[in-house]
DNA sequence: ATATTACCAACCTTTCAAGTAGGTTATAAG
DNA sequence: CTTATAACCTACTTGAAAGGTTGGTAATAT
């Protein structure tokens, strides 16, 4: 499995932000009831997304998290990439593997690389916006 | 990470058969010195490999295993969906997943659906004999 | 008969995702 | 200036799965 729960929550805070955007800040207590995720584990994934400049947090009454910037300026990749470690598909591929000995040789590495561009290239080409709206015309990401 | 050591040595035993073909049966030992991979290990995946049809296993002396088909015959992906449970990079894809309740609504879903696809349609579109020559010549699959 | 090699079942060990628990600091409103 | 609210912070627990070992049994060629 490539996407960890940690980065499919982040991924559904980061919408339920944006389809809630006219309403001000927004505490982490509304976001966790909407989306049905324990509160105190959400509260460390926001915290990477705040911490990143994804978000905007405001402590105190009338405070909670915001979007930085439109919908449309946040890609998906950009999302999962700062929960997920990795999205790397072989351990060969992560930031700051091991250099393999046998990289010069290998038979496997170039469709390790192609299959990584692959899912990068898919991930990066949609945005946070077309995930809201629910006319779907023009979503090329849809299969 | 999607693909783990199992799916990844998999694709290495049936690389270096496939490099071998003319030597008739290859006793694990000699694929385990050549790969580099423990012996007691790669007896654990082979027999995946073996139960499965993807190779054929022949015992005492002179034994070993052998492919059952020609390297074009093989795709990467049936070689990795054999060892690696699922190749779905999310887990309400996978088999046998507990069917969502936040399915009808889940803003996710269509990405991860066109995301396994991508993931798919990739791997199913490399063979084995695309891994083993070292002409690259019309290998689409490299970057 | 013996060496060789595949086949089989059970166990161990380490790592990491996933989630809890219990606090401290900043902010707005009364 | 006190109180309620809500973000922020650190440390711990748990369960499952990846990755690997150990010690055997059955078939086959010489």
């Amino acid at each position: 499995m490539l996407i960890s729960t940690k980065g499919r929550y982040a991924l559904r805070v980061m919408i339920d932000l944006a389809e809630h955007q006219s309403e001000d800040f927004i505490p982490l207590k509304v976001i966790a009831e909407r989306q049905e995720i324990s509160e105190k584990y959400l509260e460390s994934i926001i915290k990477l997304l705040v911490k990143a400049k994804l978000l905007n947090g405001l402590r105190g009454k009338g405070g909670g998290y915001q979007l930085t910037r439109a919908p449309e300026q946040y890609t998906v990749g950009s999302i999962l990439r700062l929960t997920e470690e990795s999205l790397a598909p072989v351990a060969c591929l992560e930031d700051g593997a091991a250099s393999c000995p046998r990289m010069a040789s290998c038979r496997t590495l170039p469709l390790w690389q192609g299959l990584n561009k692959v899912i990068n290239d898919y991930l990066d080409n949609v945005t946070l916006a077309d995930l809201v709206q629910s006319d779907t015309a023009g979503n090329d990401y849809i299969i």
